[in-house]
RNA sequence: GGUCCUGUAGCUCAACUGGAUAGAGCAACUGCCUUCUAAGCAGUAGGUUUCAGGUUCGAGUCCUGACAGGAUCACCA
C-alpha cells in the first residue's frame, strides 16, 4: 500500500465513523499541496459538505483529526478554507525512500502481454528529411520507449513512401540534368542528391509553364501540358508496368536515398524493427473492398466506384475504390493495416502522422471498426502539430525548409561553442569531447521538440538558436553530470550508499522530502505519459526533478555533514535522482553525460 | 461555407483532467563561486487566461455564441 492509498483508506474510514457515510476510496482525490502551504497532500472537502452537513472548516478539521490519529504516515494537518493539508512524518519519508531505492525494476512495468506497433518517420524518398520529420521521428521513437516501459511489447515500424509521382519527378529531372551524377562524384548525401533534382524539376516545370503561357496557353492548360510533367506521368506509368530501365533507375536512386536516410537516422538515434514499402503495399486492400461490399459496409455507385457512407458518424461519403478498379490512398492503408496485423497480431497500432491527416485517419479507423477488425479498437492516430517557421510553412519545393542534417550539425556546433566558452573540457580526449558535443547538441534539439504537447503546433525560429539554459535538455543533462561527480567523490572517500541504514537520521530537510516526493512520482508520470502518448509529460517531470535536485544541492553540503548516515542518505538520494534522470531521458531518446 | 484543432506574462510553454493568490523558462533587473561542476541557486518585475454570456460552493479547464490563427473537406499521397 502506498502512502496515498493509506490516506484514502483512512479518509474512507473517517467518513464512515464520523459522518456514517460510505465513500469509494478511488473517489477520494488527493492533490499535491501547493508550495505556499505546509503539507504534502491536500484533500478538498467541498464536494462532501452535503455528507458532513457542517462548514468546510469543520469538515476538514474533523477529517484531519481522524487521519492524524489513525493513519501512521500523517503527522499533522492544517485547514485553509475547505482545503485539508496533510503533513507527513519524517520516518514515512525515509521508509518511502528506502522502498523506492531498493526497487530494482523501477521504471519498467511488468509485461502486460500486449503488443503495440508504433509507425513513425514514414519519409518520401524524393527528398531529405527536414525539421518536421525531426519532430515526427523523435516523437515516434520516444512514444515507443514509453510504451515499452509501460509493459508493452513494441514494434517500431516505418512505412516508406518510395513510389508515386513525386519520386518520378526527381527521376525525370535526374535524367535530364544529372549527367550521371552520383553521391560519390558529387560528394552529396544520397537523399540530398535526390532532393536536388526534385527542386530542379519544380524549377524547370515553372519555366515551361511560363513558356507555354507566353505561346498562348491558359495557365490552367500550361500546368497540365508542361512537357516535363507529362514525362513524369509517363514514367509513373512505365514504373507501374514494370519497365526495366525505369525500375533500374528507381532502384538506383532509392538505394542512394536509403544510404542517406540511414546516416540521418543514426545521427538522430532512432531505429526501426520493421520496414514497409509502399511499392509493396500500394496494391493491397482491394480484397477488403470486396469484403466490405459483401458485408454491406460499402456500396457501389453507377460508375462502379465503391464508397463508404459515414454520414451517421458525422462524416461524409468517402471513396474507397475508383470506378476503373484502381486504388486510392485509403485503399492501401486498409490493406496495410491488415498486413501489420497478419505480421504481428498487434493489439494496438499507433500512427505518428501530422495533424493535416486527422480527417483521413478518422475515416480509416471508422471503416476498420465497421469491418469488425480485431485490432479496430486499438487504433490510435498520434496527431502532432506542424513546426512553423517565422516565415510561415516550410515548402521543400521552394527550398524554405530547415534541413534535418544541417540543423543537427548546427546544434552540435553550438554545443561545442558553449562548452568551450565555459572551459569545461579539461581532461577530455578529442573523441570524448566530440561525443559530448553530440550528446548535448542532440539532447538540446530533442528536448526542445519533445517538451511541447505533441498536438500543438510550434514555432521554430532558426535565428534564435535553441537554448542551453533553463527548461532545456542540457539543464537536465547538467544535473546528471553534477550527480555523477558527487558519486565519484563518494566512491573515492568510501561512502557506503548501496545498502545504507537510515534509522539514525533524525529529520530531513524540506528540499530532501520534496525530492523524495518527486522521485516517487516517476512511475505515475510514466503511466500517464503512456496513456496520453505524450513525451512532454516526461520532459516536464524531468525538468522539475532536476530543478528540485539543484535546489537540494545548493541547500545541503553533502560531504560536510557529520552524521555518516545522513551523508549516505544524501548520496543515495543523489544516486536515485541520477538514475531517474537517466531512465527518463532515455525515454525521450536522450543520452546523459557523466561529465560536462 | 461545413468539420476539426488552437488561443494563457513581451517571447516559448505549464497548470495533475472542475479546486486555494494561474506557474516555469527565456529576455530585463538584484544578490550568491577560497569547501561536492555557477550550463547552477535565491530574489524583483511582468496577467481582465481573446471577448460576451451560461452551468455551480468554485471555471484557464465544461456549455452556447462571437473574434483571431491553422488544418481539412481530391477519383493526390
Amino acid at each position: 500500500m502506498t502512502i496515498q492509498e493509506n490516506i484514502q483508506k483512512g479518509l474512507q474510514l473517517a467518513f464512515q465513523n464520523i459522518f456514517n457515510h460510505s465513500v469509494e476510496t478511488q473517489d477520494l482525490a488527493l492533490a499535491p499541496t501547493r508550495k505556499e502551504f505546509e503539507g504534502t497532500y491536500t484533500f478538498v472537502v467541498f464536494p462532501y459538505l452535503k455528507i458532513s452537513r457542517t462548514t468546510p472548516e469543520n469538515t476538514a478539521t474533523l477529517l484531519g483529526e481522524y487521519l492524524q490519529e489513525n493513519v501512521k504516515e500523517v503527522a499533522g494537518f492544517n485547514v485553509v478554507k475547505g482545503f485539508l493539508n496533510l503533513v507527513l512524518n519524517q520516518s514515512s519519508w525515509l521508509d518511502l525512500f528506502t522502498k523506492i531505492y531498493q526497487n530494482s525494476s523501477r521504471g519498467q512495468m511488468p509485461s502486460n502481454g500486449k503488443r503495440v506497433m508504433v509507425e513513425y518517420s514514414s519519409p518520401n524518398t524524393n527528398k531529405p528529411l527536414h525539421l518536421g520529420h525531426l519532430r515526427n521521428n523523435f516523437l515516434g521513437y520516444s512514444v515507443a520507449q514509453i510504451l515499452e516501459a509501460n509493459g508493452y511489447e513494441v514494434i517500431k515500424s516505418n512505412l516508406v513512401n518510395d513510389r508515386g509521382i513525386h519520386i518520378c519527378k526527381s527521376m525525370v529531372a535526374y535524367l535530364r540534368f544529372g549527367n550521371g551524377e552520383t553521391p560519390e562524384s558529387s560528394g552529396l548525401k544520397g537523399d540530398h542528391l535526390a532532393g536536388k533534382y526534385y527542386v530542379l524539376f519544380d524549377k524547370e516545370y515553372k519555366n515551361e509553364i511560363k513558356e507555354l503561357i507566353a505561346s498562348g496557353q491558359t495557365e490552367e492548360a500550361a500546368k497540365k501540358n508542361a512537357p516535363i510533367l507529362l514525362e513524369a506521368q509517363e514514367m509513373l506509368r512505365k514504373w507501374e508496368a514494370n519497365d526495366q530501365e525505369t525500375v533500374a533507375l528507381w532502384k538506383q536512386m532509392n538505394t542512394w536515398v536509403y544510404a542517406g536516410f540511414d546516416e540521418t537516422y543514426r545521427k538522430m538515434g532512432v531505429e526501426f524493427d520493421k520496414f514497409y514499402y509502399e511499392s509493396d503495399t500500394y496494391l493491397l486492400g482491394k480484397d477488403i473492398v470486396e469484403e466490405g461490399l459483401q458485408k454491406g459496409v460499402f456500396f457501389k455507385k453507377e460508375d462502379n466506384s465503391v464508397w463508404v457512407d459515414l454520414t451517421d458518424e458525422g462524416l461524409d461519403e468517402k471513396l474507397v475504390l475508383r470506378g476503373d478498379g484502381t486504388s486510392v490512398y485509403i485503399t492501401q492503408d486498409m490493406g496495410t493495416a491488415d498486413l501489420k496485423y497478419e505480421d504481428f497480431q498487434i493489439d494496438k497500432s499507433v500512427y505518428v502522422v501530422g495533424n493535416e491527416q486527422d480527417y483521413h485517419f478518422d475515416v480509416l479507423f471508422k471503416i476498420l471498426k465497421k469491418l469488425g477488425r480485431p485490432y479496430g479498437e486499438g487504433l490510435y492516430h498520434l496527431s502532432y502539430g506542424m513546426v512553423d517557421l517565422p516565415t510561415g510553412k516550410m515548402k521543400s519545393r521552394e527550398g524554405t525548409v530547415v534541413d534535418a542534417d544541417d540543423l543537427m550539425q548546427e546544434m552540435v556546433d553550438t554545443a561545442e561553442k558553449h562548452t568551450k566558452e565555459l572551459g569545461k573540457i579539461e581532461g577530455f580526449s578529442a573523441e570524448q569531447a566530440e561525443e559530448l558535443y553530440q550528446i548535448l547538441g542532440l539532447g538540446a534539439l530533442k528536448y526542445f521538440l519533445l517538451k511541447v504537447d505533441p498536438k500543438k503546433r510550434m514555432l521554430f525560429n532558426p535565428q534564435e538558436s535553441i537554448e542551453f539554459q533553463g527548461f532545456t535538455g542540457p539543464f537536465v543533462q547538467y544535473s546528471h553530470a553534477r550527480i555523477a561527480s558527487i558519486l565519484r567523490k563518494a566512491d573515492q572517500i568510501g561512502v557506503d550508499y548501496q545498502n545504507p541504514d537510515f534509522t539514525g537520521i533524525g529529520s530531513i530537510a524540506q528540499s530532501e522530502s520534496d525530492l523524495i516526493y518527486l522521485l516517487n512520482e516517476f512511475e505515475n508520470k510514466l503511466r500517464l505519459a503512456g496513456e496520453e502518448y505524450s513525451p512532454s509529460i516526461i520532459a516536464h517531470y524531468l525538468f522539475e526533478l532536476a530543478k528540485e535536485y539543484n535546489r537540494f544541492y545548493a541547500d545541503q553540503q553533502i560531504f560536510a555533514e557529520e552524521n555518516p548516515e545522513l551523508v549516505a542518505f544524501r548520496v543515495a538520494l543523489s544516486k536515485l535522482t541520477a538514475q531517474t534522470i537517466k531512465k527518463g531521458m532515455g525515454l525521450l531518446g536522450i543520452q546523459v553525460p557523466d561529465r560536462m
